[in-house]
DNA sequence: TTGAAAGCGCTAACAG
DNA sequence: CTGTTAGCGCTTTCAA
């Protein structure tokens, strides 16, 4: 049926060894060999078997992403960058999309499976100790993306500074009563950004008030989602009726920001003169709402798990690696201090001037402030 | 290292034969004995290898589809489907994306690997015929979405059909004057929905005017994008300032006509008072938008092109199949044709209110009207 | 019902 | 430099 290395011996007559040789490029084969094999290849038009090699060679070039709601607008930028980077280093993709927890093991039981990949990412989720366990018994590189794990390559997203300096922005443009609109309290993420926006508070002076927290209870996209922006918007309005003039907002992400934006506009509420907004990630939308928020590389932060993947897959030895992003200020008109033009315009605030990208000894040790 | 069929076989005092009949569950074991084997399969927490399945059973598990612009709003709705259908089915999805053209082929090529994938799904280009025979030849079940070819399972979208219900949706409103802003001519929707346009003015005696013809000449997504949009509308409005009194527009993607409307609205042009405006696909944001649209039902394209490639995985000699979907009109604020609610409200023009699913034989003969 | 053995297509050591 | 050989881990006959 197909044609094998067989064909190709018997075809050039030589071995099947030389065969090999010659497709992977072996030096010890002589030029005038090798163009007859080659050349055989071609008029046959060979193609390798890839389980064959697979099992031969015990490497299959494939590598996995397990990731939860890659619909999202953030995860979408990080899966192109691991898609463009696989594509490049010649790793086929596997993606393995999470919209139920239970399919976390499932996914991971998979992935684990001996011959499957030669690697996994994992997103912004936390990944369960004895998997953590099982990825270093069987020895199968790791990196974990928007989550981090004292054994594995990590990359973070210091969600808790980025969301301090969105609330310090605001506090410094003269707000008191600062309201948080937040996701769902069982992400990591979440629970991050809301002890950005209670250290911000604490530095400042003012009492945090429950009242003013409002997280989603949603599942859907764990409450990273627009609807559940105009839910947690709603409630922020109603709690202003009742009396508590909240002057300003952040939002764990910009996609709710969005729902928010369109709640207040809805119910004649002026942004940024009534509340003042400041969103999460910087996603395309964000521009067109003229939104401020704060930045994540997301690009990038998907190249370069590629890219540690790759390396440990080369060098499983190598000691775990922790690269941190600090989320950036970006100031456009819903926080009510925007430049004239109302043109982007990054604020030079401390932090965010630089992305540290530290490797530190296995200790893992603190990074964060 | 790892542990095998044979350690499992040498535990449970059986053959490597059993051990697998057992493992694949075929019906002649007796009860013991497999009780037995399955029971070192537990306790040694046994791992099927993936290649040397794959290579004995000649079958992978795997699909493989070629997106271009995965990050798209369609494809990812698409893409959602897909992968939800395919954990479903127990498919691991090997996801190749496409940003430049040459990457086709690549993907093609990679595909056609014997024992790489056992389908593969082919998104929204056009198959290079030298590509459609090798995938003949070597028997490997290919679906085409958004796209058609005689010797495949395709589903397609009627876009010509799409474009033709939005610009009748227009006239009717009263427009005569009704301008396109495109994306790039060279993509397959692009001409189609621009023929649609076209057969839409013909029917109502209305001459086309190519200086009302907006197409984008640019690379990134092939002109399905917000900036693109932005040019397009920035063009027309030009044409306009120049003594064309254009009422109306249909946008050739929702992205482009949420930049389209950003222009204008930059201009003080009013939506739609001043122009009336239809997009296309009904992505999440066109409701945010208000904006009136031809929906595509994107989700349930990819599950069932999904639902496709699994079956005629299972039974390769079916007859090629064609499912063609017909966008529906949903009428929203931008074509000023709103109910008073502002609200959702679909039309009940006559193609819109079916979905056609015809199965044909393989002349594959029309179904366009 | 079960064990033994022959591949699946390829890589990599080992002799020559 | 090249041919031969022994696996890689599993499925699947074929006898027993």
């Amino acid at each position: 049926m197909s044609v094998t290395i067989y064909d190709l011996a018997r075809e050039a007559g030589v071995g099947i060894g030389t065969v090999s040789r010659c497709l992977n490029n072996h030096p010890n084969v002589s030029a005038p060999t090798r163009a007859r094999v080659l050349d055989a290849a071609r008029r046959l038009s060979y193609q390798p078997h890839a389980h064959a090699k697979g099992l031969a060679s015990q490497r299959t070039n494939t590598i996995a992403a397990i990731i939860p709601y890659f619909t999202n607008y953030f995860f979408q930028q990080v899966l192109q960058g691991i898609q463009d980077k696989a594509g490049e280093s010649g790793f086929d993709l596997i993606l393995y999309g999470v919209n139920h927890p239970e399919q976390v093991q499932h996914y991971l039981h998979r992935s684990l499976q001996r011959g499957r990949v030669d690697g996994v990412m994992f997103f912004s989720m936390r990944i369960p100790e004895n998997y953590a366990e099982k990825f270093q018994q069987m020895r199968l590189p790791l990196v974990l993306v928007d989550g981090s794990h004292p054994d594995f390559d990590s990359i973070r997203v210091e969600n808790r500074d980025g969301a301090f300096l969105a609330v310090r922005h605001l506090i410094r443009l003269g707000h008191r009563r600062v309201a948080m609109i937040n996701a769902s309290m069982d992400t990591l993420p979440a629970r991050e950004r809301y002890q950005g926006y209670v250290n911000a508070l604490e530095e400042h002076g003012i009492a945090l008030s429950p009242d003013r927290v409002f997280p989603s209870d949603a599942r859907w996209q764990d409450g990273f989602t627009r609807e559940a922006g105009r839910e947690g918007m709603r409630r922020l309005l109603a709690r202003r009726r009742a009396g508590d003039a909240i002057t300003a907002a952040l939002v764990a992400s910009d996609i709710q920001a969005m729902g928010a934006l369109e709640v207040a506009r809805e119910a004649h509420v002026r942004i940024p003169e009534d509340i003042a907004v400041v969103g999460f990630d910087d996603i395309e939308l964000a521009q067109y709402l003229q939104l401020t928020t704060m930045r994540q590389p997301m690009y990038e932060m998907g190249v370069l798990a590629m890219e540690r993947l790759v390396a440990r897959i080369r060098m499983p030895d190598m000691v775990p690696t922790l690269t941190t992003f600090v989320p950036e200020l970006v100031v456009r008109g819903t926080c009510g201090a925007a430049s004239p033009g109302g043109e982007l315009l990054r604020s030079a605030a401390t932090l965010s001037e630089q992305n540290l990208h530290r490797q530190h000894p296995a200790n893992h040790a603190g990074v964060t402030s």
